[in-house]
RNA sequence: GGGAUUGUGGUCUAGCUUGGUAUGAUUCUGCGUUUGGGUCGCAGAGGUCGAGUGUUCGAAUCACUCCAAUCCCA
C-alpha cells in the first residue's frame, strides 16, 4: 500500500495538518496564488450548493427574496456608523487606483454589505405599508487575514449569505431575529448533522454596531468552538445614521428596527472536522456531491461486462429514486485503490457488485461513516439503500450530539475549570455578567465566553471568576 | 502580533555545506497483465529548481528583497 496516497496526519495527534490535508487531499479546495484565498473545487462548491440550496428554500418560505449587491463601498458610506466602522477597518481591503488615476473617496470591497444596503433602504422605504422588508444575499465578503489562515475557516474571502431585514417595531425585528437562528440550528443539524448549542454572544463579542448578537457555537474534536453562524439585533442603531424611517399608521415619522444575520462557508470547515476520520472525509448524505458509489469487481473480459450492465441497472434504479450516484467504470485501478479513493472523498455508501454476489443475488453496501459491511438483496437495492442514506444521516447526528453533550461539562470551581479546559471540554459555569472576569478568565485560560446559551440552567451559583453572584450561565472554549 | 519550518516535473523527493543547467519514486499516455482493501512489466511524456535582483566565465546551490505554504504560541 503507497502510504503517501492518503491522509498521513493523525486526526488524535496532528489535527491540525490532518485538516488541512482532508481539505486538499480530498479535493474540495485549493490554494490560490494569493495569501489567504483559496479556490473551490466542483466537490466543495457542491456542498456549499447543498447548503445553500437548503437555507434558500427555508427563507423564501417564510418571506425573504434575494437580491444582489456590489462589492465596493465608498469608504463615506463604510464609515458612516462609526463603531462598525472602527470594528472592521483593520481587516479592509481597499481599492484605491483605477488604472493610473487615483480615486478621492476610496473603495472598500465590502467586509459587510449594512452600510450600503442601509443607505438603499432609506430609499426604499416611505411607509409602514413597505414594512418588513426581507432581503438576503448570496455573495462572498472580504477581509483581510493575515495570519492563522486555513481553508473554509479563516480566509480573506468567504462565500456566504447576508440577510438584512428591516421592521415597524422591535418586537417583529426581534422576532426575525430568533426566527432566523431556528432556520440555521435545523439547517446545521438536520443538513451537516452537526449539533448546535444557541444563545447570546457576550458584549464584547457581538457585531460591531448591534445591540445583541445571537450565534450557534458547536465544539470541534480538538476542544475549540466554532462560531456556526449569527443573527443580530440592530435595534435602531443602523436606521438613524443612516435614515431609515417610515411613516407609520398615524402619519409619525418613525425609525425602523432592523435585523441582520449569516452563515458562512465555514460550515463545511466544522462539518470536515466534526466527522472526518483517519481515512479522510465523512459527508453527511444530504450535503454529498454523490451519495452512493458502485464499484464493480471482475477477472475476466466476460464477467466485466457482466458486472458493468448489472451495475448500471442499480445505477438506473436508483438515480430514478433520486439517488446522487455514480458507477465507478475505471478500468485501470483495482478495487482496493477505488474504495480507499472513496473513502477518502466520504462518499456515504459504497456498492461492492461482483461474481459471488451475482450468484447470490446480492450486492455489497458499505457505510462511510462507521466503516461497517452488510450484503443487501439485489431485488431490494432501492429502498434498501433509501432508507439506509437517511439512517446515516440521522445517526451521524446522534453520534455527534452524544459526543458534544459528554464534552460540555458543568463547573463551579475555577481550578476545576483550568483542568477540564485542558481536557478539551467546553465549560458550563456561571458568570456575573461582568466584562471584567470574561476578560480575566480569557487572559489566564485562553478561553473565552462562547455562548449565553438560551437554555441554561439558571442555577444560584456564584461568578466562577469573581465569586460574586453569578447573575447568568454561560459556555467558555477556546475558539477558532 | 511573535516563533519555528518549508518552497525542485501533476505529487513526493535527491542534489545545496565544497557553484559547472537536475536524482529517484509515484502520477500521466500507449500496449499487455491484473482486479473481493492502494497489481505488475515494457515503452513514452513531463522540470529548468516559488519570484526578482545581485555576485560570478557560469547559480537549484552564495547574498539580498519579495511572494506563498505548514505548524506552534498570544
Amino acid at each position: 500500500m503507497n502510504k503517501e496516497v492518503g491522509i498521513t496526519a493523525s486526526k488524535n495527534d496532528d489535527f491540525s495538518e490532518w485538516y488541512t490535508q482532508v481539505v486538499i487531499k480530498a479535493e474540495l479546495a485549493d490554494y490560490a496564488p494569493v495569501k489567504g484565498l483559496i479556490v473551490l473545487r466542483p466537490d466543495g462548491y457542491s456542498i456549499w450548493e447543498s447548503i445553500k440550496e437548503s437555507l434558500d428554500k427555508k427563507l423564501k418560505e417564510t418571506g425573504h427574496r434575494n437580491g444582489f449587491l456590489p462589492v465596493l463601498i465608498p469608504e463615506s458610506l463604510l464609515g458612516k456608523e462609526k463603531k462598525h466602522f472602527e470594528g472592521f477597518n483593520p481587516e479592509v481591503f481597499w481599492v484605491t487606483q483605477s488604472g493610473d488615476s487615483e480615486i478621492g473617496d476610496r473603495l472598500a470591497l465590502r467586509p459587510t454589505s449594512e452600510t450600503l444596503a442601509y443607505s438603499l433602504y432609506s430609499k426604499w422605504i416611505k411607509s409602514w405599508r413597505d414594512l418588513p422588508l426581507k432581503i438576503n444575499f448570496w455573495n462572498s465578503a472580504l477581509r483581510a487575514e493575515i495570519t492563522g489562515t486555513k481553508p473554509f475557516l479563516r480566509t480573506s474571502e468567504f462565500l456566504w449569505q447576508e440577510g438584512h431585514t428591516v421592521h415597524a417595531t422591535q418586537d417583529e425585528a426581534e422576532n426575525e431575529v430568533m426566527e432566523i437562528l431556528n432556520i440555521y440550528k435545523k439547517t446545521i443539524e438536520e443538513e451537516l448533522a452537526i449539533p448546535v448549542i444557541t444563545g447570546k454572544k457576550s458584549e464584547k463579542d457581538k457585531f460591531v454596531g448591534a445591540v445583541y448578537t445571537t450565534t450557534l457555537e458547536s465544539l470541534m474534536p480538538d476542544g475549540k468552538a466554532l462560531q456556526m453562524g449569527t443573527s443580530h439585533f440592530l435595534g435602531q442603531n443602523f436606521s438613524k445614521p443612516f435614515d431609515v424611517k417610515y411613516l407609520d399608521v398615524n402619519n409619525v415619522e418613525t425609525y425602523a428596527w432592523q435585523a441582520s444575520w449569516g452563515v458562512s462557508w465555514r460550515l463545511i470547515g466544522g462539518m470536515i472536522m466534526v466527522h472526518g476520520d483517519s481515512k479522510g472525509l465523512v459527508l453527511p448524505p444530504k450535503v454529498s456531491p454523490i451519495q452512493v458509489v458502485i464499484i464493480p469487481i471482475y477477472y475476466s473480459k466476460e464477467d466485466r461486462e457482466t458486472m458493468i450492465l448489472e451495475a448500471n441497472k442499480i445505477k438506473d434504479s436508483l438515480a430514478s429514486n433520486n439517488v446522487r450516484v455514480e458507477l465507478d467504470d475505471r478500468d485501470n485501478l483495482t478495487p482496493g485503490f477505488k474504495f480507499n479513493d472513496w473513502e477518502l472523498k466520504g462518499i456515504p455508501i459504497r456498492i461492492e457488485i461482483g461474481p459471488k454476489d451475482i450468484a447470490k443475488n446480492q450486492v455489497v453496501m458499505a457505510r462511510r461513516y462507521n466503516q461497517t459491511k452488510d450484503d443487501i438483496s439485489l431485488d431490494k437495492v432501492s429502498e434498501t439503500i433509501n432508507l439506509e442514506l437517511e439512517n446515516i444521516q440521522q445517526q451521524m447526528f446522534v453520534n455527534a450530539k452524544k459526543i458534544l453533550d459528554e464534552r460540555v461539562v458543568r463547573v463551579s470551581e475555577y481550578q476545576q475549570f483550568k483542568e477540564e479546559l485542558k481536557n478539551g471540554k467546553m465549560i458550563d459555569c456561571s458568570w456575573c455578567g461582568n466584562q471584567t472576569c470574561e476578560d480575566k478568565i480569557k487572559e489566564e485560560t485562553g478561553a473565552g465566553l462562547r455562548v449565553v446559551p438560551f437554555d441554561g440552567t439558571q442555577k444560584s451559583e456564584t461568578c466562577i471568576y469573581c465569586k460574586n453572584s453569578g447573575t447568568t450561565n454561560a459556555l467558555f472554549a477556546k475558539g477558532y
